[in-house]
DNA sequence: TAGCGATTGGGCAAATTGTCCACCAATACA
DNA sequence: TGTATTGGTGGACAATTTGCCCAATCGCTA
């Protein structure tokens, strides 16, 4: 949970060159190679940095819609079984139960606006699931991002 | 934006393991290094893999709270200064423009409810901003994920 | 049938990794 | 005050991996 100077430059620069190695960071930051490999473990350890995975975007594989979904449930026997079911759902990338109006969120993508309305079917056809509202994500001027978290949160 | 089984599994396993190399890839898929190399180099330059960085849990570094703000702004100077004003603020880990009631929505995390409020009010306090409205997220039973989605989109 | 893109299997030098070690400085603690 | 503990440094080593090259083969299509 506590993050110095050095963890931030070290996450920043792997997240905008992630190919470079260990032994490039520690040149890069004028550290020792056991720093930075005592770093990243230790980052891991904490949960900070929960992967190092290839990150997909769904519009290249054709899915250019991208939209929100709030759902309302019916109550009777919890989220968990909906949630699960949504879960089976490829194009649902998320779900959330929320507070106010609604009872859960989802974020789907599609591969048009006519192929939302499958998804959409698919997610009201769920079990439990009383009724939908969706909004349709027009342009992402702040695509989804960390690093100035990352930034705020150091020692 | 074709993506075959191979793709499938070499994205799957990378997601899985990332720690592995191109060479332990390709003994597990039983293709040729020079297969992997040159699936990885595809994907990435048709943009289906965008970055391989490091993926920050914001919970681990205190920021615990998770909300999803609407916003509605004065449409007359347009979103795009709203959009540049909300990136300042690093708690605001995403922006979208959407159809419906609202004009954005903004995915925002907080160290706590009390944050959260701060927060807010740094959004509220945006030039063009005219009103937010904000649930919460309680839990996430589908974390963010692309890989089923990947795998239905094979050929 | 010829051409073309994708894949294969191999080879090579260079770089990187994983894993040790001893040593030092700062800190916490009895 | 003396003593662990922690984190960093710098170096070493073998083993592995990478980047890059090549020629041959395979499947498909014009």
């Amino acid at each position: 949970m506590t993050i110095d100077q050095l963890d931030v430059m070290l996450i920043t620069l792997l997240t905008e060159e992630p190919r470079i190695g260990v032994l490039e960071c520690s040149r890069r930051l004028n550290v020792a190679r056991g720093t930075v490999q005592a770093r990243l473990d230790r980052l891991a350890a904490r949960g900070v940095i929960v992967g190092h995975g290839p990150q997909i975007e769904p519009a290249a594989l054709g899915y250019d819609v991208t939209a929100f979904v709030t759902l309302q449930i019916r109550q009777v026997s919890g989220h968990v079984p909906v949630a699960d079911r949504l879960a089976l759902v490829p194009e649902v990338l998320e779900v959330h139960t929320i507070t106010g109006g609604g009872d859960m969120l989802c974020r789907v993508v599609a591969r048009s606006n006519a192929d939302l309305q499958r998804v959409i079917d698919l997610i009201v056809d769920v079990e439990g699931v009383v009724r939908t509202s969706s909004v349709i994500a027009l342009d992402t001027p702040v695509p989804y991002r960390t690093l100035p978290l990352v930034a705020a949160a150091r020692t």
